[in-house]
DNA sequence: CGGACAAGCTGA
DNA sequence: CAGCTTGTCCGG
């Protein structure tokens, strides 16, 4: 692990000619990183007399002819010589602890990120002068059902814990057991994260119900009150919090615990794109800490960190919904490609019902007229579009314009079916609107249209009996008699690398709104036309390992992560970047390709550390290592 | 990042 | 050569 040293020294200069008056530097002196991006560097400072400053603490520093924010980074080091220090203009406030100074440095490396944007996710939201004093350790409430399951016990006692609990479990009782567990720290807390600020408070509070001394980091809540969360947490409590409580403070870290570990949520979209997952299991390893990763469908990259845990056949089996598959090639075409008579008579019967249908843009869908098949790629599976360009193939071919072009490999192929051999296909491409009308028609009563764009009154979904919507209609509500989804192979022959763990994960996330306060199992309604997809197969036996069995063996033939590091490289600044960074030892440069260039390494620490040889070039940049959308 | 300052261009 | 723009360097 090498975290590039930010501290730049000159070696080999030569001493000055004139010998440089030593001024007698009698205070202590701070090293501090202004919170500017710009500015990659650290400076020096005198520390006023008598101030009471400690290394993560929040200051004010005259840097040029201007005053900004920054971090102490390191307190009573030896100055650059040759340069006059000034004082620190202001102490601000409590900062990071120390180790989480440190876990920026790794993560700038992790992720090519700049310490600053990782110090200001470590920052109280508000100025914190002074902590409240820690307390006892947590005692339970009276009459709160304390016992670990073997299952349980048996994750928590590993030291890189995957533990697969099926989306009907109580992750309440392994959160309670988590927070109990005597682990390798002793009197640590336990740090855990969920994929959303609301499930945490929902957990948060909870815990506080049952008597346990709980934080609940969120800045989104801003101001006065998230900094005070911030400074509970930093005194010493359990913290709870979505992904930017991986950077939370904890007083003495024992144990971490991330749920739905597999939820994309957990990765920042914009550069850097760190994962709360990979740094709080670095913060655990860090601090000597175990750390569970806990998910429906853990992800490959999960599997192959820890060690795995599953519960007995008939436990996972009943935690997953009913999961009925239906095979549009074998329906009647009167209806419509959407609504299966299944499907009617679902919504036609009683109980609250989602519809979904992920309307994503342009990614194209064909399906040959005379089989039915979808057109896919021969070489890697994913559904493939009409190419809008004649170019070359990679063999002699001569393309063609409506050559089938695949999206995830470039492989393209003539306008062929692979099954029957026929030449026509048609556009099963759908939209949300158009399907809530023919719905209702079908249905007889109104149904409500949910989109990540609309803003349905909260009240009108509330009410509402039959809902259709995209994805997002599974994060607005709480829960439903039955989950429909009406063309699933947008989920499965997407167009990215993970397609099908994340629509194994939307079945999931699925299973769990149709499970919660049920007795007996919920069910999920899904319309395809590859009925024996590994992410069906996968959620109709209860049994991810599916799906995991196939996926593993195809990343690493075609060198896709978790086989493969990866990084993409864009922005204005992408061409000088890549020139400078030539071509590392073990690092295969692809690209240009539309302004981007693509690195793959064995691993990160060969991909990272290559990354970090080059100085960021002026001009807009953009390094997503561990990219998403590919 | 943003200010300071130096080097380069324009017009008379 | 003043007056302006553009570029490069540096901050403690």
């Amino acid at each position: 692990m090498s975290p590039r040293s930010e501290q730049q020294t000159i070696a080999g200069l030569e001493p000055p000619a004139v010998a440089v008056v030593d001024v007698v530097v009698t205070g202590r002196v701070a090293r501090v990183l202004p919170d500017v991006l710009g500015i990659d560097k650290e400076f020096d400072y005198l520390v006023p007399e008598g101030a009471d400053v400690h290394v993560g603490d929040v200051v004010r520093v005259k840097l040029g002819a201007r005053r900004v924010g920054g971090w102490i980074t390191a307190l009573d080091v030896e100055p650059v010589p040759g340069v006059k220090l000034i004082p620190l203009a202001k102490v601000s406030g409590r900062g990071p602890a120390p180790d989480l100074v440190e876990l920026a440095g790794w993560a700038a490396w992790r992720w090519s990120g700049r310490r600053a944007n990782f110090l200001r996710s470590a920052t109280p939201p508000a100025v914190v002068r002074s902590l409240p004093a820690p307390s006892a350790s947590p005692a339970l409430a009276p009459g709160v059902d304390q016992s670990a399951t073997p299952l349980f016990q048996r994750a928590l006692a590993l030291e890189r814990g995957v533990l697969r609990l099926p989306p009907g479990a109580d992750r309440y009782a392994l959160v309670l057991a988590a927070v109990q567990a005597e682990g390798p720290v002793v009197g640590g807390h336990t740090l855990v994260l969920c994929p959303s600020v609301a499930e945490a408070q929902t957990l948060g509070r909870r815990l506080r119900r049952d008597g346990v001394r709980t934080a609940i980091v969120a800045h989104e809540a801003g101001g006065v009150a998230a900094a005070g969360e911030w400074a509970r947490a930093r005194a010493g409590a359990v913290v709870v919090g979505a992904r930017a409580a991986a950077w939370a403070p904890v007083s003495r870290l024992g144990r971490v615990v991330v749920l739905d570990e597999h939820d994309e949520v957990y990765q920042e979209e914009a550069s850097p794109t760190w994962h709360a997952r990979d740094v709080v299991a670095e913060r655990a390893r860090r601090a000597g800490a175990p750390c569970l990763l806990v998910s429906p469908t853990p992800t490959l990259e999960a599997l192959g960190w820890g060690d795995l845990v599953v519960p007995g056949r008939g436990e996972e089996r009943a935690g997953w919904p009913r999961v009925e598959v239906i095979d549009q090639r074998e329906l009647d075409p009167s209806l419509g490609p959407l609504f299966s008579p299944m499907l009617v008579n679902l919504v036609r019967g009683p109980g609250r019902i989602l519809c979904i249908l992920n309307r994503t843009g342009r990614a194209r869908l064909l399906a040959c007229t005379s089989c039915a098949t979808l057109a896919r790629c021969a070489v890697c599976e994913a559904a493939v579009a009409q190419a809008d360009q004649a170019e070359p193939d990679s063999g002699d071919r001569p393309g063609q314009v409506d050559d089938l072009l695949c999206g995830r490999c470039g492989t393209r192929r003539p306008m062929v079916c692979l099954a029957c051999g026929g030449a026509r296909f048609k556009n099963l491409r759908l939209g949300v609107s158009k399907a809530r009308e023919e719905l209702e028609v079908l249905a007889g009563e109104p149904v409500v249209e949910v989109t990540g764009a609309s803003v349905e009154q909260d009240s009108a979904v509330a009410s509402a009996r039959l809902l259709i919507g995209t994805e997002a209609l599974l994060h607005r509500v709480a829960r439903a008699d039955a989950v429909a989804f009406l063309d699933f192979d947008q989920e499965l022959l997407a167009l990215r690398y993970r397609a099908g763990e994340q629509a194994l994960g939307l079945l999931a996330r699925a299973g769990r709104l149709v499970q919660r306060g049920t007795g007996d199992r919920g069910r999920i309604l899904v319309q395809t036309r590859t009925p024996d997809h590994p992410a069906l197969m996968a959620a109709r036996h209860a049994d991810p390992g599916r799906l995991v069995e196939g996926e593993q063996p195809l990343r690493v033939a075609l060198g896709l992560p978790p086989a493969v590091a990866m990084a993409v490289v864009s922005g204005q600044a992408a061409p000088a970047f890549m020139a400078d960074l030539g071509e590392p030892a073990g690092v295969v440069v692809q690209g240009p390709l539309e302004g981007a260039w693509r690195l793959r390494a064995p691993n990160h620490q060969v991909l990272c550390d290559a990354l970090a040889t080059v100085a960021r070039p002026p001009g807009r940049l953009r390094v997503e290592v561990d990219p998403l959308g590919i």
